[in-house]
DNA sequence: AGTATTTCTTAATCTACCTCAAGGATTAAG
DNA sequence: CTTAATCCTTGAGGTAGATTAAGAAATACT
């Protein structure tokens, strides 16, 4: 159950058996089921939930209801709305399962105490936050540069997965297309092969 | 010249007057001119700097030659190629100046040196880096979902500053729009009002 | 197995924004 | 004060991707 979680730890930073033994107690495990949300826009996000097995996704809605797709969470990724996490101010953010999933949830408290208790999992904590700071900026620049082709393809290469596990018109909305727009890319590239 | 650094660190963490006396000694005052750079692109990026006065850009440019603007840095904000920083590979942006200013440079060496000395300023990195993450975020919805005028309506709503002093084609490439664009934009509003 | 739900595709039309081109306004420089 | 950069605006025309609408394909449900 706490596989993924320590080769995540471990690509960081070095962690001795006993410390790890003492990181999973500050863990709560919960499955949730395709579907299933495990925080609603407008509520506070309480955890930090790291994704054993599975996969997530987190959206924010638009007034006219459209559904705008911020993040998935594959096995081994952490997913949360940081900024109600961290301030205990309400969600942006909707966080839902796309498979069955299998999660790890860290609450603020236990996080904090973990910190304390483990040095080297604050510094793993903060090197996951600034390589998606950096991920995102790149993700920034896709959004506001690549055409509806470039950034499928940037994508794709990048996450192969994405293709088989997540529904094509998530992520027609991760890239900020509509269904029909990604539809057509792919007609295209697979005509030219 | 410290002024606006002691007002952003006050801001996020508490330090007492010994400490900040400490951490001015971890800086290297400098002076750059309007257009002149502090890093190009694929060189490493040696420095994190904080800008005492003045404003700098960061930028990248694409095959077509067309500059990409990532960031902004105004007086009391914080400027670098964060990848090429940590990692000390290649930097994808250039920073620049679009005033004359006056900055304080943090190098790697020095900057993990102060937060061995000064606790409260890894603290004070990390809520930063927090912050600009959950700013990134929402730039990210922004760029995928908004229209030329309400991407350029909520960036002014929040940064006015930025019509003042910032070169209006600079603006557009921020936003992801062409200068003849931004300015048929900014045309519709001043008609309606 | 059969119905309902979700997901994906295709086509026709529309529109926000880009491109290209040129002139005007502002700022910097000798 | 004069010329050169830089920056901003305006117009005409083009295009990538959105919208609307419909049906096909795949998946889940009982």
């Amino acid at each position: 159950m706490y596989e993924q979680l320590k080769k995540s730890i471990s690509q960081k930073v070095v962690l001795s058996n006993e410390e790890f033994e003492l990181c999973k107690t500050f863990f709560i495990p919960k499955k949730i089921r395709k579907k299933q949300t495990l925080l609603l826009e407008g509520d506070v996000c309480t955890y930090n939930a790291f994704v054993e097995k599975g996969i997530l996704r987190s959206y924010s809605t638009d007034e006219k209801g459209n559904e705008n797709v911020m993040q998935f969470a594959f096995d081994g990724w952490w997913i949360t709305d940081l900024s109600s996490f961290l301030t205990g101010g309400n969600s942006t953010y909707t966080i839902e399962a796309i498979e069955d999933s299998e999660l790890l949830l860290l609450t603020t408290t236990a996080r904090e105490a973990l910190m304390d208790a483990v040095p080297a999992f604050e510094r793993y904590q903060r090197l996951l936050l600034q390589n998606a700071y950096i991920a995102l900026q790149s993700r920034v620049n896709g959004a506001l540069t690549a055409t509806a082709e470039e950034k499928y393809l940037k994508l794709t290469a990048s996450y192969p997965e994405i293709i088989s596990r997540i529904p094509q018109h998530m992520v027609a909305s991760y890239l900020g297309l509509t269904p029909e727009t990604l539809s057509r890319v792919r007609k295209q590239i697979s005509l030219r092969k």
